[in-house]
DNA sequence: ATCACGACCTGGAGGC
DNA sequence: TGCCTCCAGGTCGTGA
């Protein structure tokens, strides 16, 4: 569910967290990604503690505390973050809740497919889950020198190559599409067929595709929503992802749907012919 | 070493 | 209504 877009507009929706103090700890015992379970003595002993900010690296949420550690979030597929009063119930899929005095930050993720974690600022950098990130195209940019130089030495396709987390932190199934059709480039073009220009215009797409779902809040297809409950609109604005058999608003050719290394990927069978 | 695939989970949608 | 199959925004370990 949540690619880069939905985790900056989960991040921007927690900020009234920033300065409340945690009360409490509270894990349900199952595991999440790779049958890993929250770190629950961890993050009792955060008690007392206070939020100081919120920082994203591509899908990864990081909630700073005043102590030397930080709270590190990922939301795999159905992972939300939630905001609510303490008093509210547990909605079913509830994994971690986090007593803010009379708030609770909650996370509720029903396939289990997200990562949760508590790691210490110091050397967060070398953490499993951070260590291999590629750049933030929104928060560090990204370089098309860098980024053609690592495209020769791949045999991969551009859409693999986009959503390797290593290369570019951030970009998920979605708006690999998108970028794709936005950059005029066939998903399965082989990445050392990149020139300088063609690359230049996938990072412009990238970055435009991502800027406009932050600006429309993500793109709720099935269940994304933010902190607060409120689903994004971004999914109005998509011009392939889920649009099979639709007019490209380019060109007006019927989207197509392909499977490439498991994933559904939409396209323009005619203005992405690079 | 690199790359593509299946597995990990649950729930919703659609077909019969 | 109910059962069955397929599909889903992510990531990792495996085996080719």
């Amino acid at each position: 569910m949540p690619e880069l877009p939905e985790v900056e507009t989960v991040r921007r929706t927690l900020e009234p967290a920033i300065g409340a103090r945690i009360s409490s700890a509270w894990c349900s015992g199952l595991g999440l990604h790779m049958g890993r379970k929250p770190p629950l003595r961890k993050l009792r002993a955060l008690v007392g503690a206070t939020i100081t900010g919120l920082r994203r690296h591509g899908k990864y949420l990081l909630l700073d505390t005043d102590r030397p550690q930080s709270i590190l979030a990922h939301l795999g597929m159905t992972g939300r973050l939630r905001i609510v009063p303490a008093s509210e119930p547990r909605v079913p899929h509830t994994h971690v809740v986090i007593g803010l005095g009379a708030r609770d930050l909650r996370y509720i993720d029903a396939r289990r497919f997200g990562q949760f974690d508590v790691v210490e600022r110091a050397t967060e950098s070398a953490h499993p889950a951070l260590a291999e990130l590629g750049p933030d195209p929104i928060t560090d940019g990204l370089d098309p020198e860098a980024l053609h130089a690592l495209a020769r030495t791949k045999r991969t396709t551009v859409k693999a190559f986009i959503l390797d987390q290593g290369v570019i932190a951030g970009v998920g199934n979605i708006y690999a599409s998108e970028a794709l059709w936005r950059a005029q480039l066939r998903p399965t073009l082989r990445t050392h067929k990149l020139t300088a220009k063609t690359t230049k215009a996938l990072i412009a797409a990238i970055q435009e595709v991502l800027r406009r779902a932050i600006e429309n809040n993500g793109t709720s297809l099935r269940d994304f929503v933010d902190a607060d409950g409120s689903a994004g609109s971004n999914w109005e604005y998509l011009w392939v992802y889920d649009r099979l058999d639709k007019p490209c608003p380019r060109c007006k050719t019927s989207i197509r749907r392909a499977v490439h290394q498991g994933r559904a990927t939409y396209y323009c069978p005619t203005c992405q012919a690079a």
